[in-house]
DNA sequence: TTGCTCCTCACGTCACGTGAGGTGGC
DNA sequence: TTGCTCCTCACGTCACGTGAGGTGGC
């Protein structure tokens, strides 16, 4: 391999940390801590010290970047690079593996989320308590609101509603329309469709997660 | 508010730590840390520094947890459970979209792995070099290959084939077969869907992420 | 000579994990 | 008296971020 090969067309240049940081998009304490390391060392290094990154030091530097995107970590991106033997498919696959589990766990998530989203807008007082409240009521119910524990919840929100002003009344609205706004339209269908199961009228114990 | 009251019906009871660990999942080093931040103080300790938690303790705790299920910083429960004035659901959106901002990310790189994983079982030696090449091309085309660069890629895979002998062969047959049956079924239509679409037969200049 | 870029420490992040070494209660 | 549970340090994790304080090259 020649270390002096061109790169972009111009042969034998090379790049000071900086620049290298600017085209790359990572920032220069990255490529020291590549360099710490020991995943991307600079083949040259100046008398006061400074880091001239050669062609090939580029290149290997988008290898790592590639990798890292694909979700390694730099430890692996390093045996993958350094000719470890490795099952590329496996690492592959495992990748996939673990991928798949975040987006399942994620939307698990985003499920709950809509759902206390949803009883939070039928809340005159969003507060922090009330969110308490609410998980108050999940948690002591395991996961499951019976139609009553339901209207109970409805029937303290209409106090909590009667002891505001018309004009405290009127900023939660405004600012209830102004959280519907802020979502985008997919959350928006699927808070729908959460909130209709979530109303008493539409049957009994309805679950909320 | 009554820091004494019952908690599963056991009047005035406490629980040491590791009970509550058992009892609750978390680990006792991760009360202790709670311990530590302020998050969950015990409300009493014994002489020898012992901590035993009440029942109002247990109470924070589940609230702790489920709060921290919705993606909340120990940082952020503390002021939520501390009556903080936080508008809830503010907060609950924001925690949505960083989840569908997660969502989205995951989904993209499922996508690349799922090219990549499709390419790799179609070569002879799935090794990490075969890997780096892969990269090599992807990176070098800016995400786009043409047919000749599959083609050609293909060429170099037949040739790292021949050089193998008859029981080599047979052994990563077995393993590319062994590959496809630990993927799930969903991988596994996925894949197929972007093994055509890669295909040279397909038309021209198929896209590969 | 002035900026700009570069350098090396070195602590901080986040939520704990993981020992080390020692003491208290059934 | 033996286990078991509890305790307090205190460093490690992962990939850098963020200053502090100082030097080199166009």
């Amino acid at each position: 391999v020649n270390a002096t090969a061109a790169v972009d067309g111009e042969p034998d240049r090379t790049w000071r940390v900086g620049e290298l940081a600017d085209r790359t998009g990572v920032t220069v304490r990255a490529l020291h801590h590549y360099h710490e390391i020991g995943l991307l060392v600079p083949s040259l290094r100046s008398h006061a010290g400074h880091r001239y990154y050669s062609g090939a030091d580029v290149r290997r530097l988008h290898r790592i970047l590639a990798l890292r995107g694909f979700g390694l970590s730099l430890a692996e991106i390093g045996q993958v690079l350094d000719g470890v033997e490795v099952d590329a498919r496996e690492l592959i696959r495992h990748q996939l593996d673990q991928v798949d589990e975040r987006i399942a766990t994620a939307h698990r998530l985003r499920h709950s989320l809509l759902g206390v989203l949803g009883a939070l807008d039928q809340s005159a007082e969003p507060s922090a308590a009330q969110l308490i409240e609410l998980i108050e009521v999940m948690t002591t119910v395991e996961t499951q609101l019976t139609r009553e524990q339901f209207e109970q919840m409805a029937e303290n929100r209409r106090k909590a509603a009667e002891a505001l002003s018309p004009d405290q009344l009127a900023e939660m609205n405004r600012r209830r329309s102004q959280s519907m706004e802020q979502l985008s339209a997919e959350q928006r269908t699927e808070m729908q469709r959460r909130r209709s199961a979530l109303m008493p009228h539409g049957g009994d114990g309805p679950a909320v997660f």
